[in-house]
RNA sequence: GCCGGUGUGGCGGAAUUGGCAGACGCACAGGACUUAAAAUCCUGCGGUCCUUUCGACCGUACCGGUUCGACCCCGGUCACCGGCACCA
């Protein structure tokens, strides 16, 4: 064995050794218990970053684990290939998407094997290559054939820098997710996946998956936003029409003083062509159109709006009341129209008051000191029912109920509900994606292409300026084609697919990467699915979490799949910070300046200890401060490790020896053995709190320097502790420990070994350290014999020469004993 | 505004079921080894008080409660982080 460290060699070593004998490769095999740890798969950009290195030594700890636990483990690595800055590159550069990235996903693939990462590389997929897209559009086609993919125009979000639409996920605080240009309006026609339908699935199923953290679920529930209320039917003075509107406080309908429609409401110009009212609201319409979302959705913006001139009925008290548009009703919640109750909502307080509309309270403050006539705000707590006929007295809440099955019987009103969450637009006027595999046709409209004729390759022979439409569309050879079902001259859609169904089933795909007869045998995906352990980034907790679980669901309805929900458990590990110039921990970016290249790190000290420190310094859910400090530290462990098993080599030899606890402390040396194998096994398989893991390893290294420094030495006990070191550190820093073990002696490799087991009979002490309190203060501690009942125990204490004198001239009123813990007594 | 989370030494963080607060590591200080330095090994390291020892008191954001006993449970307050937000 060598006396120093050298982990670049070792390193290379086992990389290639792990390589050569296929040993992260594996198959389905009945007779075991299977295990499924997936990490999110990377978008090829060039280079890892330290969230990657985090998210993938996370992930091939847990595989490493369950591995060594006797599970047939799944470990795959792909590439999430599909996207903008692919056709970015070629834009400025003039490169080849493809080639962009093709050459960054083998410059990926280097890194990831230097990592010393357990994948098994014969499941890789890349989402781009036409094997994986080919299957991509193949379920599009089951999307379409089941209505649940359509097209149509819409007012969209479009992003002028992207140039393409954006779906509703993609808009953070007004702005584009990927760039940040703020997004506008644009009336497109789309192709949408229909969640919608799924709404109520996607939300009561999150109560099924107490392995996700909960505040992941809280995220879906808001995006998703189902709300109960009520469409009530409110008719539309000189016309035929009824408005109907949402509503989730049917409690308030006596209140209602106005109406409101958004502007895009479809009877909109129905009800004022040909009046007076015709020109002043077209040009409100204009005006609204030009308003950005950022602007238009403030809650600080003065209200506007325009009077339609005409008049609603209030279907319970017959009042009329007039209608207004106004750009804080939005067409795409609820119906598009709403009952004004400018009493108890506080939008339509201040509309109310800048209009000078009438204010009715209908619910009456409990607490006396509000002036109910002459309110300054909208009261919107719990009261008690007024101005409101029968419901008088009623207390408000218990009225909602009560006044939505009143509605019913009359005819006006039913129960329902409305979501917050829109259907998914899916289609982008971008190159670099999967093409939508559709055909139109004069005669028959969208027709799906043959399934013999996928995948509907990209075509090469574009250009790429910037500007306009997809770069698909200046291609000669890939518009024009027949109608798949009647013959005739047909185009073909020219935009490509969203990339977030690219990644919504790659994990199944996994499951059976090279079948090239369908997407995924359904066998192999009932053997390996669901994902036991899904780990990454809480930023993907809305859209590819939900978009994935969604896909999950459809394809479960297709008959595809057996499962309804994807991932079993979700581990959400957070960012990497460093500090920057002022010495605050900020996100590593470039733009502030403080990344810190895995590259560089690997160099220095290897790779093992990027992962031993990244895993050390924070649990993994925790953000993670980076400290240079501290990966030194992570180095001088390795290196502690490395010279005791080497002066332990040295000096006993490899030959296993039996033994015998004999002295005090071989005693506290195998307790502390046994404890450590337990105390790991439990921290990685129940918790995932690598860092005490790692930290019960140090405490059990500490120890053997101690032992060995002392007079006698158990040969057969401490070289079996210096093994099981070994053998427990390996999931984290998996090189040098091979490296260490092959020296101990051992011709199978850790990657074929067993995880060490403890024997709790090791664990039981002939004494323990009992805490003495008075009044529940820390005063002494004793060693008394193991496994005192409650009454001996207190005895035992209470005739100690050292705590006699504690007790001297007081009274002891209560003494309180836990059996291998304390007594406390109570004295006054 | 609504919802979720966090708050422990100089720093990252432990304390698994209400039972020794600060494991492990970083930083720092001292010692051993060395001509010297680095590396390594060993020791100390929450605060206040006491000359020291022995020890006493205070201490887990803040105020209060439950309990023999609270970082942990309950009520309230503050600060920070995250999500949603003119969603009817």
């Amino acid at each position: 064995m060598e006396e120093k460290y050298n982990f670049s060699e070792i390193e290379k070593k086992w990389q290639k050794y792990w390589a050569d004998h296929d040993s992260f490769h594996v198959t389905e095999d009945p007779e075991k218990k299977k295990f499924y740890s997936l990490v999110m798969f990377p978008y090829p950009s060039g280079k890892l970053h330290m969230g990657h290195v985090r998210n993938y030594s996370i992930g091939d700890v847990i595989a490493r684990f369950k591995t060594m636990q006797g599970y047939n483990v799944l470990h795959p690595m792909g590439f999430d290939s599909f996207g903008l800055p692919a056709e970015n590159a070629a834009i400025k550069h003039g490169v080849a998407p493809d080639k962009w990235t093709w050459d960054n996903i083998h410059e990926m693939e280097d890194e990831l094997r230097r990592l010393g990462l357990s994948y098994d590389w014969d499941r890789e997929v890349q989402t781009c290559s036409p094997d994986y897209y080919k299957w991509m559009q193949w379920i599009f086609i089951q999307f379409f054939n089941k209505g649940l993919a359509y097209k149509k125009e819409n007012p969209v979000n479009w992003c002028p820098s992207c140039q393409t639409v954006l779906a509703n996920e993609q808009v953070v605080e007004g702005c584009c997710e990927r760039c940040g240009t703020p997004v506008t309006k644009k009336d497109l026609s789309q192709w949408y996946f229909k969640i919608t339908d799924y709404a109520d699935r996607l939300l009561d199923d999150l109560d099924k998956l107490p392995g996700w953290p909960n505040k992941v679920k809280v995220m879906q529930k808001n995006w998703i936003g189902r709300s109960f209320g009520a469409n009530i039917d409110f008719k539309v003075k000189g016309t035929d029409r009824s408005l109907k509107v949402f509503t989730t406080r049917a409690d308030t309908l006596f209140g209602a003083t106005y109406m409101v429609m958004a502007p895009e409401h479809p009877y909109v110009m129905e009800f004022v062509r040909g009046t007076k009212y015709e020109k002043p609201v077209t040009d409100y319409i204009e005006q609204v159109r030009h308003v950005n979302d950022i602007e238009r959705t403030s809650t600080t913006r003065e209200k506007t709006g325009v009077f339609l001139g005409r008049y609603a009925v209030n279907p319970v008290n017959g009042k009329e009341i007039p209608i207004f548009i106004s750009d804080y009703v939005l067409m795409g919640y609820g119906t598009g129209a709403i009952m004004a109750v400018p009493a108890h909502d506080q939008r339509d307080f201040e509309f109310a008051k800048k209009f000078n509309l009438e204010i009715i309270p209908v619910v009456q403050p409990k607490d006396p000191s509000i002036d109910i006539h002459d309110l300054k705000q909208a009261f919107v707590a719990e009261g008690t029912m007024i101005n409101s006929g029968r419901f008088d007295g009623m207390n408000n809440r218990k009225a909602i109920g009560e006044m939505i099955d009143w509605l019913d019987e009359q005819g006006i009103g039913r129960k329902t509900k409305s979501f917050r969450l829109r259907d998914w637009l899916i289609s982008r006027q971008r190159y670099w994606g999967t093409p939508i595999p559709m055909i139109y046709c004069e005669e028959c409209g969208w027709v799906p292409e043959k399934e013999e004729n996928l995948p509907v390759l990209l075509p090469t022979d574009v250009e790429f300026t910037g500007r306009g439409e997809s770069p698909i569309t200046t291609s000669k050879s890939f518009v024009n084609c027949t109608c798949p079902r009647c013959g005739r001259k047909a185009r073909r859609e020219v935009d490509t697919m969203d990339t977030f169904l690219d990644s919504s089933w790659y994990y199944l795909r996994y499951c059976d990467p090279k079948n090239e007869k369908e997407a995924f045998s359904k066998e192999k995906v009932d053997y390996w699915m669901n994902v036991d352990q899904y780990i990454g980034g809480v930023e993907h907790a809305i859209l590819h979490l939900m978009y994935a679980r969604f896909f999950m669901m459809v394809l479960h309805d297709l008959g595809l799949v057996s499962q309804n929900e994807p991932f079993q458990n979700l581990l959400t590990q957070g960012m990497v910070n460093k500090a920057d110039e002022n010495g605050v921990f900020r996100k590593m970016s470039k733009s502030v300046g403080n990344v810190v290249s895995p590259e560089e790190i690997m160099k220095k000290y290897g790779a093992d200890t990027a992962r031993l420190f990244i895993l050390f310094a924070a649990p993994p859910e925790r953000e993670l401060d980076w400290s240079d400090e501290g990966v030194e530290g992570s180095f001088r462990f390795l290196n502690r490790v490395w010279r005791l098993v080497y002066d332990a080599v040295t000096a006993y030899g490899t030959e296993e020896k039996p033994f015998e606890a004999v002295s005090e402390e071989d005693k506290n040396l195998n307790y502390t053995l046994n404890l450590t194998i337990k105390r790991v096994t439990e921290d990685v398989a129940n918790r995932f709190n690598f860092n005490t893991a790692i930290s019960a390893i140090m405490e059990l290294v500490n120890a053997l320097y101690k032992y060995r420094s002392g007079k006698h030495i158990q040969e057969g006990l401490y070289m079996k502790a210096v093994n099981t070191v070994v053998a427990l550190l390996d999931p984290f820093t998996p090189h040098i420990c091979e490296e260490m073990w092959q020296n101990l002696g051992h011709s199978t490799p850790l990657v074929k070994t067993s995880w060490p087991t403890w024997s709790e009979e090791a664990l039981v002490k002939d004494e323990q350290e009992i805490i003495v309190q008075l009044n529940g203060k820390l005063k002494q501690k004793l060693l008394v014999p193991s496994g005192l009942s409650k009454e001996s125990l207190t005895a035992a204490v209470q005739e100690d020469p050292a705590v006699k004198p504690l007790l001297e001239g007081k009274t002891v009123v209560k003494t309180i004993a836990v059996p291998g813990r304390l007594v406390n007594f109570v004295v006054r």
